[in-house]
DNA sequence: TTTT
DNA sequence: TTTT
């Protein structure tokens, strides 16, 4: 069992790309605020979140920068190779499902401002090789997960 | 809003360390299934865990490799400066709760094979300035966290 | 385990009465909206709330009805004889935070209009027997919850 | 989002029943250790859990009385008219996953001891009008809901 | 790299 | 660096 709840803000717009198959993948970061906080801590915690397929569409249409939502998923591990050949270690969480609480600095994504992320959709060429079952995708093996 | 539920196994035995100030710091990983094996996937997340205080110091005494385990927590973040230099960003999840569900390989704690974890305790010198109220450890500046 | 996360929005202004100890104890009622509509079909759970102590007494006063919070907590169960001599089942939620997401119909607890939660305060005197460590509550033998 | 998190033991064997158009509707009682124990106070919380479709019948064949599981699901309230006209509300879980954490009393299903839940299953004829989609049932309005 |  |  893996389980996650978060209540939080996007601390900035949501990136939208597609991999080579068409599959929709949006990430953003949210900030959680900690319920203790501690002088000389940071009072909140600054989480990597992805969401696939319509979710995530959905995600990048209705919220952006500073919007609360709540996200319910799994956290998930993966690693890859650094420029400099050296391993990494990312955990992030995998949202199975966004609920829109408030619609950020402005109403809904903010009016004029469209974000980067939905211009770059062409310019995108990584492949997660999803069959897209939603929120299981089947990652290549040549992938290289750019987030 | 901050909460997160695992249920896992240890890959390892727990290691138990101990700031200066004395409070102690359970470091353990824990690998969790994933619920959709997919093939060229990796079938389970593999999860840094800590538990502060007595909770840390009861999982050592009475978990090891193997076991079964529930935990529930938040998810928390930190960055460090690696010995290159460059900033590294971890996430772990830190134990409120901890459940034992079954005691690994053998009963319990397997008997004679004592972790390098309980002897390291008084090399051990890293400090998170803890006044302990639980599992709000008030971190130093000048901490720097070994896992 | 027992671990539960709702976000919903109060159905009606907080009730909040004291036990003969002092013990503040806020009831309310949740609307959590169901993921799937299906015709035919309640689309949202009615979910009853209860709060111990500050936490109680501060939610009483900064939502009310229509306010959308965030509550983490615990399932419970309790039986009590209904006035027919037969035996009734309750299962509610046991608040341990609290989230405030907005504040309901208008700002905050709305102005002038005091519920009659806070005036019954004197006329309680229902008695949970309760040294209050916070939310684990001995109750008593000889209490009748009334809600 | 309503989401619950619990580890506990099954009260009874399973009890697996069918609809009118042959979707499986498990039933069990979970009984769920209280983390904090306090004398006068009951010890663990006993709570209604409904499981559909396949997800049931497999839990029916792999775990009775005794064993442990694991179960994620949501809260959900229903009401309905008890035998001397009054209304009932009953609160159940849900489950939408369940982990088979130990096999109870015996090694899994207890050996020979048929339980009468799965003999039962063709003198059921509640209808719950279920064209399930997993486990969001579409209840009849004329259902009179047996557990 | 961080949100209100 | 990964458990059953």
């Amino acid at each position: 069992m893996n389980k996650i709840v978060l209540i939080g803000r996007l601390t900035r717009d949501i990136e939208l790309r597609y991999t080579q198959k068409g599959t929709a993948v949006a990430t953003f970061s949210l900030a959680v605020n900690r319920r203790f906080k501690q002088e000389g801590q940071p009072d909140a915690d600054f989480i990597n979140c992805v969401a696939w397929g319509n979710q995530g569409e959905n995600a990048a249409k209705y919220v952006g920068k500073g919007s609360q939502v709540g996200v319910y998923g799994r956290i998930q591990t993966r690693n890859y190779e650094a420029n400099d050949g050296s391993k990494r270690y990312v955990t992030e969480v995998v949202c199975e499902e966004i609920e829109f609480l408030s619609s950020g600095s402005g109403q809904g994504r903010q009016g004029g401002s469209y974000s980067p992320a939905r211009q770059d959709q062409n310019r995108q060429d990584q492949d997660y090789g999803v069959p897209m079952d939603d929120f299981q995708p089947l990652e290549d093996e040549d992938d290289d997960l750019p987030f």
